[in-house]
Parts: C-alpha cells; sequence; structure tokens
DNA sequence: GCCGGATTCATACCAAAGGATGAGGGCCGG
DNA sequence: CCGGCCCTCATCCTTTGGTATGAATCCGGC
C-alpha cells in the first residue's frame, strides 16, 4: 500500500510536469522571436524585460495551480446520494465483518476499541483494516471514511 | 524569502510595497551580475535563464499572496453557511487555520500532505491539529471529523 | 509600550497505525 | 476431498500521529 501514498502525490508532479512544458514552449517561443525580429539591433532590456514578465507571469499561474488546484479538489466529486451503496458495496468484495470495522471507523474508534466492541482482536482488526484499504483503494483510516461516504457506503 | 509565509496576514498594499521592494532588489542583481560577468563574454543564454528563474520564483511568491490571502477567505464565509455552524466555530474559539487543517482532514489527508497545501512545516500542522483536537474535545483525527460533521463545522 | 492571541517552527518522546508475512480453523461448492 | 474465501491471531518492522515544551514573529487592544 505504499504506492497508494506515492499516487496521491500525483498531482502536484502532473503540475511539476505541465510548468516544465510550459517553461520549454517558452524557451521556444523566445528563441523565434529573437531570430525573427529582433536579432541584435534592439536592446537588451527589452529583451529582459519580456522576458521577466512572462516568467513571472507563468510564476503566478504556477504558484495559482499549487495553491488552489489541491484544496479545491473536492467540489468536482460530489456525487455521494445516489443510492446504490449496497451494490458498491458486493461490487469492491467489501465482506460483512470489514463493514462493521468500516463503521467503526467513521466513528473515531481507535483499532483497539474496534477490536473490544467486536470482540476481536487488534491484529484481526488491523488485518480487516488493511483489507479495506486495498479495497477502497486508500493508504488511512480518514481516507477510507471520506471514500465510502462519497460511495454512499456510510451515512 | 523565508519570512514570506508571516506576512501572508499583511495588506494588499503591504504585499505590493515587498514586491516593489523584491523587485528592485532583483534588478539591483541583474545589474551587478551584469556588470561583473556578462561583460565578460558570458552567453547571453545564461544571463536569460537567471532572469527567467528569479522571476518565476517572484511570480509564484506574489501568486501566493494574491491568491491565498483575498479570495480564500472571502467565499466562505459570506454565502454558503447558513446553519449555525459559524457561531459553533466562534464559540469553540477555533482558527481561521485550524479550520483549513480540519478541512483537509476531513479529506483523508496526512499531516505531511496538509503542510505541504498550506505551505507551513509539519511541525505547525501537529500544532494546529493538538489545538483542534482540545477544543473539539477529541484525541484524534477521526474522532474530530466526526464530531466536526456532528456540529455542522464540515459539510 | 506591553500583553495576549494567532501563526509559525523546532525538538524529543511515546503511542497508534499501517505493511509484510505466516498460520490455523470454519464453511462452501466443485 | 480439496481449493478458495472468510475470519481469526501472531510477530516484526516502519511510518504516521499525538503530546510536551519552548520559542519566534506579528497584530490588535488596553
Amino acid at each position: 500500500m505504499a504506492k497508494a501514498a506515492d499516487l496521491r502525490r500525483s498531482g502536484f508532479w502532473t503540475t511539476v510536469v505541465l510548468y516544465g512544458l510550459a517553461l520549454a514552449g517558452l524557451v521556444f517561443f523566445l528563441k523565434y522571436i529573437e531570430y525573427r525580429f529582433w536579432v541584435r539591433d534592439l536592446r537588451m532590456e527589452v529583451y529582459v524585460g519580456v522576458v521577466a514578465v512572462l516568467f513571472t507571469a507563468l510564476g503566478i499561474w504556477v504558484g495559482k495551480k499549487l495553491l488552489e488546484g489541491r484544496p479545491a479538489d473536492a467540489p468536482p466529486a460530489p456525487p455521494p446520494p445516489p443510492g446504490p451503496n449496497q451494490a458498491v458495496i458486493a461490487d469492491l468484495g467489501i465482506s460483512a465483518r470489514e463493514l462493521e470495522v468500516l463503521g467503526l471507523m467513521a466513528k473515531g474508534c481507535s483499532n483497539q476499541e474496534i477490536a473490544d466492541q467486536l470482540f476481536i482482536s487488534l491484529p484481526t482488526v488491523k488485518s480487516h483494516s488493511s483489507n479495506l484499504f486495498v479495497k477502497l483503494d486508500v493508504g488511512r483510516r480518514t481516507q477510507a471514511v471520506h471514500k465510502a461516504k462519497e460511495l454512499g457506503i456510510l451515512p
């Protein structure tokens, strides 16, 4: 499940890659106008000024992506009340016991508390939760609860 | 720019003035390396590259100021909150920053991910979350999210 | 000016959570 | 009968979460 954590940050690297591409494009554009128009006559200050303005704008754009791209990712995924929760549970292969664990997780219980309430041992709870995380494709209990509510598995 | 995060609460004009100062400093620095190195046959690409990198960083910094300070604080306050959630937040003494951390917690983010998205360090996130747990009278993040939704603080 | 709250950061330590692996027993259908 | 699934438990290890303590800055109010 170690890879799940890496993939979660993929948005960041996507931004970085896009930034790199945009940078390459800008450099290409600069080279183009350099050889096309003001080959050697135009003043250096103007050229540097254009570069500064363009890259400042680019920086602002990147900063915007980095800042409001992440915290605003929740709204585009609000399909929680479609109703077919039972179908989703069966589809993901979530067992009855795992569902009990998931419900107690959502209530904020620790693994030990879940173990006490279900009369099972702590390793068993860990086993259930680990399988649950795989089936829900998450890496932490908080994410599992969040995703379960999105899928309508939990109220 | 190490203390940039501290200046986030500063006014708009403070940002503008600081931007001007930073710009002046950058120009000075550029002039310095211009007369110091570039004159001596340094390739123009290097000079332009330095300009691009510096102004990109400056743009990111400015974009962070403009986008994180202003629009992030205005929308969430006036239109959407009809319920008694705002009163509860004030009653519990939950600050704006703590609320941001709480929101990312509910999305299943780890402390490190919260730190990255808010551009603060991990100890700071821990500090906020600890204070949050005291104010919400809970002991774990899962409980905090659960209770916050009960109180109407979170959707 | 001084004080308190808010925010930031740092360090150290302990508890909890998660990952990996293995294993045993019960139940069911081929 | 035997393979497959579920539930159970165990051990070892790493990562994350949480607490405690201290300190720095900034800002608004007294």
